[in-house]
Order: structure tokens, then sequence, then C-alpha cells
DNA sequence: CGGGTCGTTGACCGTGATCAAGTAACGTGG
DNA sequence: CCACGTTACTTGATCACGGTCAACGACCCG
């Protein structure tokens, strides 16, 4: 069975035997985790990196008022923990919100791909600096958009990073998120989410059925936020080899 | 003359002298920029890296109503560009603040680094990774911070991040940025950041003067919102050799 | 001296948070 | 299978924070 994690990488890149022997080492051990389960927390020791074989889970930081902020969402072969690699310890807690399958590896095996394949290292680098822009753009959604366009913003990426590794079905996306999360990766209450959601269904912008959302009028959502697609393609012309 | 960059790394790790070497060919050419003058703009190709041997920079994203986003501010012993190197063109703008000499290199020759020097590249990673978690920091000032608090986030960083190479002097950090592009920074509007800059200083937690502020009260600052030194020190201990 | 940028201060207003109540969906155990 | 408890979503009423608009003063440089 083919990994996640080499599928979102051959999106990008063909590998070559033995970047598949190094990622493959990456993959050995594998644990389940159970629906809102917690996998590590802030101020633990960082000593593992994890790849989602399947599930999704996001990392968040909790805020003073019982509320808050999620920083990233994760899919299957997503790597998690890159981002806080230069940290002894984790910077922000990471649970599941439905059940998942991780496989972790020690910090140190990162060292080897640096060592042993430095085109996977450069490939690593660069989708570290896609997950930067990104980032980026959520900072201009969420300092600068109105809660609608926010929601719209949303909706998009979401849709942008699933269509990376697969299509989506005819009723929509499904979305295990609740709307309280949702909320909290956006800066916007729970009250928010709700209202604006169905504020766009009666727009006729999109469709919702339980988590399904269907978006209808792509082009006009886009123009919305002026979303752009970061997954889809990034340059690999530099990376060695 | 020392460099800058080598500086800032140094801080972080002894770098040998197969590092220093592969580092000097980057900061071969360099060229001055007059205040702001625009380095690089959203949509050109994306071919340079740049080093900053002096001066403030930060890049920017203009927004719809004729006000932007600043993403990052740099100064020197900075790397720009990094954040971009997934993509062929760049995503954001780059403007001086102040008169400034960067050392630009092409893309490729960070793929020298990663092939000859894998410990300067894994090093390079671990800052993109702490940069990241910056970015996460200010992302969760941004959407869930009063104005007063998200301004003093923003002292404590600026002031963080000069400690890290230089001490402050007597009178205060000099930062050389208008009230307008602080609060492009934060999602504020200049009449905000007035308002907020002169509350402070009337409860004693700051004093202003020009271009010059000086925090009173660090602690009482740092318990306001909660913030974290990410540049004093990261974990090398994982990086290859 | 004059023009321009930047910072300050006041009056008003709009968006989204807050508080609250009610409904719907779901899982568990009797 | 229903009774119950819990969680998620919806909808309404009110409020506060920060945005907007505007006027004025300080300062700098030509």
């Amino acid at each position: 069975m083919k990994s996640c994690l080499v599928s979102q990488l051959s999106h990008y890149l063909t590998l070559d035997r033995t970047s598949l022997e190094g990622l493959a080492k990456l993959e050995r051990d594998e644990r389940s985790y159970k629906k809102r389960e917690r996998v590590f927390s802030i101020g633990e020791e960082n000593r593992f990196l994890y790849i989602v074989k399947s599930g999704w889970l996001y990392s968040y930081i909790d805020l003073a008022d019982n509320r808050r902020s999620i920083v990233s969402v994760f899919q299957p072969g997503d790597l998690i923990g890159y981002s806080e690699v230069a940290f002894e310890r984790y910077a922000t807690n990471l649970s599941t919100s439905e059940q998942s399958v991780l496989c972790p590896f020690p910090k140190h095996e990162l060292s080897d791909i640096f060592e042993q394949h430095p085109a996977l290292a450069a490939l690593f680098f660069a989708i570290a600096s896609r997950d930067q822009i990104i980032m980026i753009d959520r900072m201009r959604a969420i300092s600068s958009m109105s809660s609608r366009e926010k929601l719209v913003y949303f909706l998009l990426d979401m849709s942008a990073r699933m269509l990376m590794t697969h299509s989506i079905p005819e009723k929509g996306m499904m979305i295990p998120m609740s709307q309280q999360e949702i909320g909290d990766m956006l800066g916007l209450t729970n009250v928010t989410v709700s209202r604006e959601l169905t504020a766009l269904q009666v727009d006729g912008l999109i469709e919702k059925e339980g988590a399904h959302i269907r978006l209808m009028d792509i082009s006009a959502l886009i123009r919305m936020c002026e979303f752009k697609d970061r997954y889809n393609k990034i340059d690999t012309t530099w990376l060695p080899k």
C-alpha cells in the first residue's frame, strides 16, 4: 500500500528509489488515536515528528477566556511538527478531530534526511515554505477580512487542499470540524460562523447539509477574498539533482 | 568585517570553516537601496534571495481599501525570501523602510547549500521553523488580543529580536516605522496605534520620545500578552554533525 | 516660507462579540 | 424502544471595541 506522504510529495516531484527508501524508514512505526485524543501538549519535550496516515488533526493554543486558536489542520499525507523542530518543547497542542493513525519518528532522523537525501531535505524545505505562505494568506484573512470573507477563504482553502490529493464528491466536501472549531481557526465565534454560513447559503453561494458543504459559484467566491491556490503547484526547479 | 548573517547564525551554533566559506559565497554581491525603495513586487519572477547587511525592510501585501498588511520586518543578519522559495513568483512585496544594503544571491545557490553543507541547510530549516512559530504567535495576537495587547506584543517582539544581536540603548529602542506601518502589522489603524501608545505611556508601562520607545515594566508587559521569546534560543541538538 | 508627512484628539457609527433561549441530533443505559 | 443527557446549531437582543471621518498641531526638508 502506498504511503500518503509519498503521494503528496510525488504530486510535486518524482522521487527516486533512494528517496523512497529514506521516507519508508520514517513510516516504520504507526499508532492509532481515538477521536478528540490529545497527541502532544504545549511544554512537553519535543522528540517526535508525525506523518498522518489517516484522519484529520489540528494543532491549537489555549487562550485566556477558555477559547482557543487553531493553528493548522492536518490531513493524510501531511508531516506534523516540522514547524516546531527548532524548539525543545512543543509550542502547540495537537489533537485529533476524528479517529486517526500517525507514524511517529524521532527528530534526529530528520537530520539523516539532510545528510543522506539532500534533494528530499530541500523538498521538505520547499513545503515548509509553502506552508509559511499559506500562513501569511491566513494572516491577511484574519487581519483584514469581514467575517463572511473569512469563511469563504476558509472554505476555498479546505477545498484546494483536498483537491490536491483526491476529488470532491458530488454532495460536497466533508469537513469534520464543528462550527466552534472553524471559528477558532478564523478568530470568530461559533455564533458568527453559524450566521454567515446560513447567509452564504441564502445567497446561493454554497449549499450545506450536515458536515458536507458544496461550493456553488467558485469563481465568485474566489473573487470575494482574492483567493490563491498555493497547494496545486510549487517551484521545484531549484532543488538539487 | 564580520557578516551579520554569520553573527546571527553563530548565536545558535558555532560554524566550522567550510560552512563559513559556503556562507561567504552567498554574500559576494551587494547592492544599496534608498529609503522606501521597492526591492521586489508581487508577481515578479522569484529568482533571488537576499541577506540583509544593513537597514530595516518589510514585506507586505496590498489590501482592497488602499491599506496593506505587513507580513514581516527584516533586520541586519536576516535572510529574506526563503519563505517564498516554493513559488516561481513573489507572493509579497519587499520594501526598505530606511536606507539599506542587501546581498542578493540566486535561488539555485540555496541548493548548493543543501548538497554541500547539510548542517547549514538544517540550520536554515530550523530558522525557518522558528519563524513559523513566531508567525503563529502573531496570528494568536491578531486574532484574539485587544488593540492594547497587540501593541504590547509588537513591542516585546521587536525588543526580543533586537536583543538577539545587540543591546538596547538607555533611551530605548529605535523603531524606524510609522504608526501607520505598525498598524499594518497588527491589523489596526494608525489612529488606534496612536491612542493606545499614549494610553500605555499614561499608565507608566512605556515611555516614548520620537521613534524611541522604552519598556518600563517588562514583566508586567510580558504578563499582559503571555509573550514568549522565540529568538533567544533554538534547539540545535538534532542537527547533523 | 510653504508643502507634505506624521501624530494627536474628538465625535460618531458599524461589525461582530456576548448573553440567552430554544431546537435538533446523537449516544447511552434502562 | 423510549427516556435522558450531552453536544451542536440556530436565532434574537444588546453592547463595546475599534474603525471612520475630520480637524489641528508638530516637525522636516526643499
